[in-house]
DNA sequence: GGCATTGTCGAACAGCGTTCGAAGGCGCCC
DNA sequence: GGGCGCCTTCGAACGCTGTTCGACAATGCC
């Protein structure tokens, strides 16, 4: 925007990362409806239809920024889990998967697109790989009894999944706190069948 | 395209009803990628410019259509919970919205769709008179002691939107029966931390 | 130095949602 | 009955989108 008299020669990294960057930013900054392959063309600096030498498609590069966001919350998630300031692995978890959602929501939503995620198998592969990591936070719970582990990590996953839907689906991103309360304690008695902490 | 030669007043319904009706049936048999504002003229036999004498947009007519899936959901679920073949009001509920869900994936994608949901207050409402419909199916089941049934049923929907959103990301709208198991294992250990039925 | 390969991009295309202005049907009032 | 005005309907156009094409520069190899 600001005229850039750069060559592109100083410009960090080719233009595959260029335009991922450039994607990532106008997500976060402005909203999926504002991602326009022109509007990612000038905030990277280079030509629309180079684009389409490293992208298949819009949805190619969109689908590589999914990934790349599971990787992202993969590793949060097994850094949370690990540190104690958490309280246990599974609250650890749960803070990696719900700051991700809150903090970066357009991402977010276009990581669980169920239209993309039903497209294209390595979206579901990343996405499975995540859940993987936060299925050993759960694992290391004492709440849940030995036999239930493996269920109910998958089903709690799908609750976390709901309970993202329902607040992104709020005009701020976020629930009245009245209603808010009621979700984590209902979640919460969920989990452990007593009013503890999600 | 194909001549019609009949008098419009011998057709059936406005332009409104029509177009909704168009709208809902490419939703149902080509998916929401086809569900232009064209095919649906052409599909309803009217102009595509009357759809914006009866709708400001496209949206306002996918919310329309929302709110109508909305309305036909709250009624299943209300009659399914008091069908005692289900075995109970809960089991009703489920079935109610999971037949939803699985007849008609296209629209409930759009019915509980974040983004047309944050955007129009009309759908979050009839998504909460419908969740008000199925909260009564919950607090009607015997597993969910009472202090916790209202935010319980509040976590249960959630979860069941979880759920949701994981069956419409597969290729082919269901889960390999091995994990759909696991899923259903896990979503009935959270209610009623047995194994029993959803 | 010449040539093939690769990378980059401006310009054009078809499709989309949307708008505009004209035309048709209809009732109402003088 | 004739003229007026409103409400519907729609063909044509606009700006935008994702995508493609062909030309041009850059790069590496012989």
């Amino acid at each position: 925007m600001t005229g850039n008299a750069r060559p592109a020669s100083l410009e960090v990294g080719g233009i595959k990362a260029k335009a991922l960057a450039a994607a990532a930013h106008i997500l976060a900054t402005q909203g999926a409806d504002d991602l326009s392959l022109r509007a990612i063309a000038e905030t990277a600096g280079i030509g629309l239809a180079s684009i389409y030498h490293y992208f298949a498609s819009k949805e190619d590069l969109l689908l590589n920024l999914a990934v790349e966001g599971f990787d992202g919350l993969r590793r949060d998630i097994l850094q949370f889990q690990a540190d104690p300031a958490f309280g246990s692995p599974m609250r650890g978890g749960h803070r990696a998967f719900f700051n991700c959602a809150e903090t970066r929501p357009a991402l977010f939503s276009l990581m669980f697109s169920e239209r993309l995620m039903a497209r294209h198998e390595p979206l579901r592969q990343a996405e499975h790989a995540t859940f993987l990591a936060y299925q050993a936070a759960v694992e290391a719970d004492v709440r849940i009894p030995e036999p239930h582990k493996e269920t109910a990590a998958l089903a709690i996953w799908a609750l976390g999944r709901g309970i993202a839907a329902i607040l992104s689906s709020q005009p701020d991103g976020k629930l009245p706190d009245e209603v808010a309360e009621k979700l984590f304690a209902g979640a919460a008695y969920l989990i452990d069948h007593s009013p503890g902490e999600t």
